[in-house]
RNA sequence: GGGCGAUUAGCUCAGUUGGCUAGAGCGCCUGCUCGACACGCAGGAGGUCGCAGGUUCGAAUCCUGCAUCGCCCA
């Protein structure tokens, strides 16, 4: 028999993924003959490489392969994502790093180009990945968030949702990044402890006296902790405080320019007199209310009164809309003093009829840097005494996790969707079951999230997008409803369903669409202009162009750019365009004409694609984004296609490194996926990661570095102190061959010196093991054994025990894992088909073939034999394979497909044992599933008897070693030889079991290991002998001569304190009458049987204890 | 602050509707280069199931509280 050679991943790899292209395997078509069975690829994005946090597309791919298996017909559509803000942020960054290039050097569409190289690299990068980890995608229908087929979806998205009046502009407090200048979401912000000041100021309150005004009470000696803020009310208060002026506490004190309020708690006694009264804003000289607000103010904390900037603070901005106070913005959108951050003299105050007291002079920051207006801002109210005290403060300021540049509060306007109808829809989706959630608890989740029915800001203030298909442009209502321009604008939407939408500038957000109706909006706005013309803001909004690829090239958009209507300059959120993607991939909404062909000519989907492969089977995503994405594609694709996108939702677990955080790559705890295809091979990789992915939603995947010289695993937590954070240490030690080693975070001279540790985590040894034990299995002895006689299986009756337990227990294992794989369970079916094909087929099965298939001849060599019973454990070994391989494959498709594909050169025609065999398929990614409607006779029958037969016989040959492991430990501890076999063994047990035993004696003493054995009931126990009691059977093994019995009789005694233990626990179960009562009849029943079987045991032992005294 | 989840062997995790003498892989210990496989074979040690109460004949499992950790949403 020859040797069947290490498996080689790295060789087997590339061939077998080239087969399955060139054979179109991965390739999907409607076919009204067969069921279809869509996933959707969660578009990777393209700001960098995939690492093994997406590894958990092997998972989709793994329910992908299996359903295709089972004979639906399998789409797994590919795609990548344009990810917005986080690719133009990097691009720019490296234009910046790298030619010191700034966006507005560049120009917009000189910026989109080089993005787009960006793309058009890491896009590729991405997709070569997805490759290596087996991904059996269509790559025909690969997709892309921006391009032309998706936009065409993104853009009449937009206008349908525009024209049902769900779009809407307005303000919104936003996290501004003024270095990007976009606005930046919650989760895009990393809070940072910063040391700052807490500026103390003084507000004098109107028609009071000023002359409390004094230079600011040095702080550099007060007693206090730099942690620590000092107590509220030291110093000790000025009785002037409170009566004259108010004191407020600020970190940002340059925002005072923009306060249109001061709020106090409505219920603090110190205040409430000045309740409605006003404050005269130190110098802008404006006259501010004092309003109380309970919300926004804690009596408790610094002063008690709080400066309000509705502009550029959260919390005041909505205490700014409870009071209806007015919003001041004070920065321009680079992060400079506006035209607002001028104050008035106090003349210019006195003209407005104000009483005092005033600031003298005029106070102008405009065109100032923020932080330098902060330092003027200070000084001028310290010259002019209204600064009472600044003390140090440790105060947490937001940056962009972008351009790590501070965060500025600010409110601009921006577009959102409605969500409120949109939401309900989808969550009666899933209320009522037509999509589900595995696991089921995150339902809850994503309806918590639906229910608050937010609106959904959707612009970016970015370049790399879909830009925003409205135009608009500001002018007089007067002029807007002048014949000319009125009828002109009708005239170039007549027939159009463009919509023209017209709004009050700063106005309450309300609009009128005029252009419905065939203009009898303009009716509403006639009326408006009657009671005073205003300026108003007119937007356009035209349908897509069917066959344009940025949209809506048409009459009403010529119309609107000759009149000087402007696009808006935003783009739109890139989770607009995922949110389309189960439909837009496939080439929604299909009107006018046909998208050109791509760019390597491959065909556009067409309306018959749509219709078959959707709506999709089954999403598979990570938590973090169901209420981002999920929750948003089961709102658009049930408002526009009236269906669920999906009828699953399998939320995998999400990676983490060893201390428990999100894998990625800037953390630098990201592991890229091709370093551990190098060291393991992607069925490794896959295996293992579907035998970690149960329901739990956490996996801990401890990194290692994989040395370069001896490839050694050292633990990445033993280079890299914990928290130290990123990590990104470049070199360190081998615990190996102690040599040095660079990693991913070294430069390119310390690489080549030491050489680079690939990213590795010996999680991943487990698959590499299997997959290992398979394929020497595999070609080290099945297919060799059948190579020496290939089985005729109509011919081979499984008549044998071991034949008829191995066909039963693989009926059992493909019920399993069937069962499991439809529920998601992938934890669950790998370690039943690890436990079948490991534990029962190589452990045992074959251990019981081997003498069946060969002769050994005088010299060693084996002769094959040809009999019934050689032909049977072929075709038994063949058959085991062949399902193994086919249930394993969605797991691990490289391996099998080659073993399958060896197998079908030795067995081209296989079937189970004892019927007739056909023709196997010629790819396995394409063979039936075990059991499955085509291959249903695979699945076999359930023998009980065989089952318990052969556990007997396996008990006692467990018995048999278990006893010569102990007698060799005791020989090699008194410097014995060890013995090969033992030289006999007493069996005793009933008449029935010793005939079953006696069939199996061949195994007993071949498998135990021992020369010779007597079975019956009657037989004596020998007197100086090691025992092993079971229920039922007792083995003895004689020693003497060849051990000291001392030992033996510890660990009976022992056993027998156990037994003992036990039996007593049941005996007062079962006295306990509460138990005999109300527990059920067959739990007691089958205590009473448990404590008979611990009494029968500990008798046995007692007498071998007995006879070893 | 609200929600979801976790806490079980040295490590990483299973443990369905309560019936358990609590399992797996890795690691550890002992023996084995005996006919594919040392990435292996055979055997073994190792756990007060986070803590405190409660429900129950019976709790790792259900309930309450507490502690610690993670994530999501404010």
């Amino acid at each position: 028999m020859s040797s069947g050679g290490a498996y080689d991943p790295r060789e087997v790899e590339p061939a077998i993924y080239d087969l399955w292209e060139r054979s179109g395997a991965f390739d999907a078509d409607p076919d009204p003959a067969r069921r279809p069975f869509t996933v959707m690829m969660p578009p990777p994005n393209v700001t960098g490489a995939l690492h093994l946090g997406h590894a958990m597309y092997t998972v989709q791919d793994l329910v992908t392969r299996y359903r295709r298996m089972c004979g639906f017909n399998a789409l797994y559509l590919p795609g990548t994502d344009h990810a917005g803000i986080a690719t133009q942020a990097v691009v720019e960054r490296r234009l910046r790093e790298e030619e010191g290039l700034t966006r507005k050097e560049l120009g917009r569409d000189g910026l989109v180009a080089r993005i787009w190289q960006w793309k058009e690299e890491y896009g590729a990068r991405i997709l070569s990945q997805l490759r290596r980890i087996g991904c059996s995608s269509d790559w025909r229908r690969t997709r892309f968030t921006l391009d032309a087929t998706c936009a065409r979806a993104v853009y009449h998205v937009f206008h349908r949702l525009y024209r049902d009046g769900l779009i809407f502009r307005g303000p919104r407090m936003v996290n501004w990044d003024t270095q990007l200048q976009t606005a930046v979401a919650d989760d895009e912000i990393n809070y940072e402890t910063v040391k700052g000041s807490l500026w103390h100021i003084r507000y004098p309150i109107e028609g009071r006296p000023d002359d409390w005004r004094q230079p600011p009470i040095a702080d550099a000696e007060a007693p206090k902790g730099p942690d620590k803020p000092a107590p509220a009310d030291a110093p000790a208060p000025d009785p002037r405080r409170g009566q004259d002026y108010l004191v407020v506490a600020t970190t940002r004190p340059e925002t005072m320019l923009g306060d249109t309020a001061v709020a106090v708690h409505p219920e603090d006694e110190r205040y409430r007199h000045l309740i409605g009264r006003h404050v005269i804003l130190p110098l802008m000289n404006r006259r501010i209310p004092i309003i109380a607000d309970p919300i926004l103010v804690s009596r408790e904390f610094g002063t008690g009164c709080v400066k309000v900037t509705p502009a550029h603070d959260p919390n005041d901005y909505e205490c700014g809309k409870r009071h209806n106070l007015a919003f001041i913005n004070l920065l321009t959108s680079d992060g400079f003093m506006n035209q607002s951050a001028c104050g008035q003299s106090d003349s210019a105050a006195r003209a407005t009829g104000s009483s005092g007291p005033f600031t003298p002079g005029e106070h102008d920051y405009r065109g100032m840097p923020k932080a330098d207006a902060r330092k003027r801002v200070v000084a001028d109210l310290e010259r002019l005494g209204y600064l009472e005290r600044v003390e140090p403060y440790e105060t947490q300021v937001g940056h962009s996790d972008r351009s790590k540049s501070p965060i500025e509060p600010m409110i601009s306007e921006q577009w959102f969707v409605r969500c409120g109808p949109l939401a309900e829809l989808a969550m009666e989706a899933v209320r009522d079951g037509r999509v589900r959630f595995y696991p089921s608890r995150y339902a809850k989740g994503y309806l918590d999230w639906l229910s608050e029915k937010r609106d959904w800001c959707i612009s970016r203030q970015l370049w790399w997008g879909h830009r925003i298909p409205v135009w608009s442009r500001d002018m007089a209502l007067s002029e807007l409803l002048a014949p000319p321009v009125q009828e002109a604008a009708l005239r170039a939407f007549a027939g159009s369903a463009g919509v023209i939408r017209v709004e009050e500038v700063a106005g309450a957000g309300e609009w009128h669409d005029v252009s419905r109706d065939n203009g009898a909006g303009f009716t509403a706005l006639r009326e408006a202009l009657a009671r005073g013309d205003r300026r108003v803001r007119v937007s356009i909004c035209a349908p897509m162009n069917p066959t344009g690829t940025d949209c809506l090239r048409d009459a009403a958009i010529e119309w609107a750019e000759k009149n000087g209507f402007e696009r808006d300059p935003d783009v739109l959120d890139t989770w607009f365009s995922s949110a389309l993607w189960p439909f837009s991939t496939l080439g929604w909404p299909h009107v006018g004409d046909a998208p050109q062909a791509g760019a390597a000519g491959e065909a556009p989907p067409t309306r018959a694609d749509l219709d078959y492969f959707f709506p999709t089977s089954v999403l598979c995503t990570g938590r973090d984004i169901i209420s981002l994405w999920v929750a948003r594609m089961v709102m658009l694709s049930l408002y526009f296609t009236q269906r669920v996108p999906f009828s699953h939702v399998y939320i995998n677990p999400t990676i983490q490194d060893g201390q428990g955080r999100r894998m990625s790559k800037s953390l630098g705890n990201g592991v890229d996926p091709l370093d551990l295809i190098d060291l393991y091979g992607a069925d490794a990789l896959r295996v293992t990661l579907a035998q970690l992915a149960g329901e739990t939603q956490d996996l801990r995947i401890p990194v290692a570095y994989s040395c370069p010289h001896c490839r050694a695993l050292t633990p990445q937590s033993s280079v890299v102190p914990r928290g130290k954070f990123p990590i990104d240490v470049k070199t360190a030690a081998c615990s190996g061959c102690k040599k040095r080693f660079a990693t991913a975070w070294a430069d390119a001279a310390t690489k080549s010196e030491l050489g680079v540790a690939l990213d590795s985590s010996e999680r991943f040894e487990q698959g590499r093991n299997f997959c290992t034990k398979l394929w020497q299995a595999a070609t080290g002895f099945v297919i060799p054994s059948l190579e020496a006689a290939p089985p005729d299986t109509a011919r081979a009756a499984p008549t044998a025990l071991e034949d008829r337990w191995l066909l039963s227990r693989l009926c059992a294992c493909i019920e399993d894992v069937t069962q499991r794989l439809d529920r998601y369970q992938f934890s669950d079916a790998m370690g039943r088909l690890y436990d079948f094909f490991w534990a029962e087929f190589c452990d045992w099965y074959v251990e019981f073939a081997k003498p069946r298939l060969s002769t050994r001849g005088a010299d060693g060599a084996g002769t094959p034999r040809t009999d019934d019973s050689a032909a049977a454990a072929r075709a038994v070994l063949a058959w085991g394979l062949d399902a193994t391989l086919r249930m394993l494959h969605p797991a691990g498709p490289f391996i099998t497909e080659a073993l399958w594909q060896k197998l079908g050169v030795v067995v081209p025609k296989r079937g189970a044992p004892g019927r007739p065999a056909t023709a196997a398929a010629a790819l396995l990614v394409r063979a039936p599933w075990p059991g499955s409607p085509a291959a249903a006779a695979d699945a076999g029958t359930r023998d009980d008897a065989a089952e318990r037969e052969m556990n007997e016989l396996q008990g006692v040959i467990r018995a048999l070693r278990d006893i010569r492991t102990r007698l060799n430990a005791i020989r090699s501890a008194t410097k014995q030889p060890a013995l090969r076999t033992l030289p006999a063994a007493v069996i005793r047990c009933d008449a029935q079991t010793a005939a079953r035993l006696e069939r199996g004696l061949p195994h007993l003493l071949r498998l135990g290991q021992t020369d010779a054995l007597s079975i019956g009931p009657d037989l004596q126990r020998p007197a100086e002998c090691f025992a092993n009691i079971m229920t039922g059977v007792e083995v003895f093994v004689p020693v003497s001569g060849l051990a000291d019995l001392s030992a033996e009789r510890a660990r009976l005694t022992r056993e027998r304190e156990e037994v003992a233990g036990h039996a007593a626990r049941v005996e007062g179960k079962l006295s306990n009458e509460a138990f005999a009562g109300k527990a059920p009849a067959a739990v007691i029943e089958a205590e009473r049987a448990r404590l008979a079987e611990f009494r029968e045991r500990l008798a046995k032992i007692d007498d071998s204890l007995r006879q070893l005294e």
